[in-house]
RNA sequence: AGGGGAGUAGCCAAGCUGGUCAAGGCACCGGAUUUUGAUUCCGGCAUGCGAGGGUUCGAAUCCUUCCUCCCCUGCCA
């Protein structure tokens, strides 16, 4: 009897409302695509679109993504495959002192390994950059200078600026706005040709210096910059700038939705303008993408700013941008996070344009409930205190040694095959330093004079005491054994144990190195209100210790997932550990304890 | 100051055309099961939707005034 698959529907949101609208109305019924990127004539001569919605991810490839990345990574992928559309990975590559393609490699990397592709249903693979469209750009802007859209302007920088107002005070003309076309097109090409020196001149969009909207202050929209680029060379010396790169870019590409953070939102009235413009005078094919806002993710605990992570980097605080501390996709994978777990997380805070901060215990929590199920077991021993059944020689025979097993997951399914794992029970055994107190607080029920305890997959012991030094640390906690309680015999419940806690034999344990790793800032936002937040650092975001482990851990590859028995989850490190040198990194408790 | 956005529990977030509408998740608190104080399972958790006023038989949903927060004055993206 099992219950019938409940169809699980994605949480609904403003962006899913806008699309599922769009297709009722058939917005984007007519479209066609001709296999790839390009200007109205190129795509005129395609097919209809199989697609039936193009979302794009749009990464500037000047660094590392992140898990702000991570969520708009999911969004637009997300809603791509829900909507039977595709998702195109473009690099927006439009200023080359910024970017390179170590980047680009990464952020492939990145993405692919969250789980999305950016195939046509037949194949292609839809991966651009913008520099690609550099052609077309110039040729954009040409005809904007032909309309008497767009002027060359000839001031300095800062006159641009003065001139531009402020909130307050309305911008005044250029003294080089009212040029004609075709003298604007001579100084555009002289610009191109390399005539000119790098800021002597930019081409702005003629608008409105009056507009309220800053943005729609006749802005710049190329500027002469003589910069290698990583993917077009020298080939250029003016480059677009984003405001006007964008919008072509999604035209191009036939995006349908493009989706980006609030703070684009002033930017919005000068995408349609543009793109109204272009598909007027034949440019660009209709229907014209349209761009949608979504505010942009805060996880408390966490530092998203690209110049703070690097200084965390540069200045040795952090190992690297793959530090397990780091909230990088790299950092998150080291750590032991999944793919899964990302995109549980990225579907479960949902998308609005409310500014807000995410609990980083949700993120955990995705995590805990991704693994929970088969991440196998192990147990092993952080903080070392040995236990010594002083009796087990005279009940079990001198240098006895058990044979114990328990399963790598304690729930399995009934039809479903769970290895067992096998470890030996001695004379002495590890058990964590806290599992024993002298003065046992109330509703203590591990290891006290006088309780019994379970050592898990073993047997009932009953403590009778600790041996200290001369210091007062105790070096070791001593019980008896009871016979016949091993577990899984017929007498395993004839005596009654408080709890089973978790142990490492003395004779069979390995030693590994864990690494114990907390959030690296003590601050739930350290990134807001202009707070020092090198002041904010955690000092124990990283412990590392030398544990005892269960002897099938010997055998864990790089990046094999476990839980560690009553202490959390553990990745072995896809960096460090080796067989001969086991290494695990914390990826996060059973529970949050912090503040406990 | 001008423009653009947003305000529903500790944290997210449904709710849109006014009538069991205050979903759901996380967190938290109880209780049951448990050889992980985990998991699982049950139960609890907003007389109130930024505040005030108004319209209406009826408002989180409409009108109005006010308050708070975020973004915009790069030849960055």
């Amino acid at each position: 009897m099992s219950t019938p698959a409940i169809p699980t529907t994605p949480p609904t949101h403003f962006l899913r409302q806008i699309i599922e609208g769009d297709l009722a109305q058939g917005a984007h019924a007519h479209k066609r695509w001709a296999g790839s990127p390009g200007d109205a004539n190129h795509q005129a001569a395609g097919a209809l679109d199989a697609a039936r919605i193009r979302t794009r991810f749009p990464p500037e490839p000047n660094g590392y993504l992140h898990v702000g990345h991570a969520k708009s990574i999911c969004l637009n992928f997300g809603l791509a495959r829900d909507y039977g559309g595709v998702c195109h990975l473009r690099f927006d590559d439009t200023n080359p002192e910024k970017e390179d393609i170590e980047y680009v490699n990464a952020i492939v990397d990145a993405v692919h390994w969250l789980g999305f592709d950016w195939r046509d249903p037949d194949g292609h693979e839809n991966l651009y950059y913008a520099s690609s469209y550099f052609d077309f750009m110039y040729r954009a802007a040409e005809y904007l200078i032909e309309q008497g859209l767009a002027y060359v302007d000839e001031q300095s920088a800062e006159a641009m600026r003065a001139n531009r107002g402020d909130f307050g005070k309305p911008g005044v003309n250029s003294p080089f706005r009212d040029r004609a076309p075709a003298e604007n097109l001579a100084r555009f090409r002289e610009m191109k040709d390399g005539r000119h020196a790098d800021g002597a001149m930019v081409l702005r969009a003629k608008i409105d210096m009056q507009s309220p909207n800053i943005n729609l202050r006749d802005p710049a929209i190329y500027r002469i910059k003589r910069a290698e680029h990583h993917a077009t060379g020298n080939r250029w010396c003016i480059y677009p700038m984003y405001t006007f790169a964008h919008p072509i870019e999604d035209a191009l590409e036939c995006i349908t939705h493009s989706i980006c953070t609030l703070e684009f939102e002033d930017q919005r009235p000068f995408y349609d303008w543009l793109l109204d413009h272009l598909a007027e005078g034949g440019l660009i094919a209709t229907p014209r993408p349209h761009q949608y806002e979504f505010a942009r993710l805060n996880l408390t605990y966490v530092i998203t700013s690209k110049r703070k992570l690097k200084h965390l980097v540069d200045s040795g605080i952090v190992s690297g941008w793959d530090d397990p501390r780091m909230p990088t996709i790299v950092g998150l994978r080291r750590r032991g996070y999944t793919p899964t777990a990302i995109r549980a997380f990225c579907e479960r805070i949902g998308v609005t344009k409310d500014y807000s901060w995410i609990d980083y215990a949700t993120l955990e929590g995705c995590l805990r409930e991704d693994l929970e199920p088969f991440a196998h077991r192990a147990m092993a021993v952080l903080d070392p205190v040995k236990l010594v059944l002083t009796n087990w020689d005279e009940v079990m025979g001198a240098g006895h040694l058990e044979p114990c097993q328990l399963p790598a997951l304690p729930h399995a399914e009934p039809g479903q095959t769970v290895p067992q794992r096998q470890f030996l029970m001695g004379r002495e055994v590890w058990i964590e330093r806290e599992d024993f107190a002298e003065q046992p607080p109330k509703g203590y029920k591990r290891l006290f004079v006088g309780n019994k305890v379970r050592l898990k997959g073993g047997y009932v012991v009953e403590c009778t005491g600790a041996v200290r030094d001369a210091n007062g640390v105790i070096t070791e906690v001593q019980a008896l054994v009871i016979a016949d309680t091993k577990s899984g015999t017929p007498g395993a419940d004839s005596v009654k144990a408080k709890s089973a806690i978790t142990w490492v034999g003395a004779h069979d344990g390995v030693a590994a190195e864990v690494r114990l790793y907390d959030r690296l800032f003590t601050d739930p936002q350290p990134d807001a209100g202009g707070k020092d937040y090198l002041a904010l650092l955690n000092p124990d975001s990283l412990r590392t210790v030398t544990a005892w482990v269960e002897p099938t851990l010997a055998q864990a590859r790089a990046g094999d997932k476990f839980q560690f028995e009553r202490l959390g989850y553990f990745v072995a490190d896809r960096k460090d550990h080796a067989a001969g040198h086991l290494v695990f990194n914390r990826i996060t408790g059973l529970k949050d304890s912090w503040g406990k």
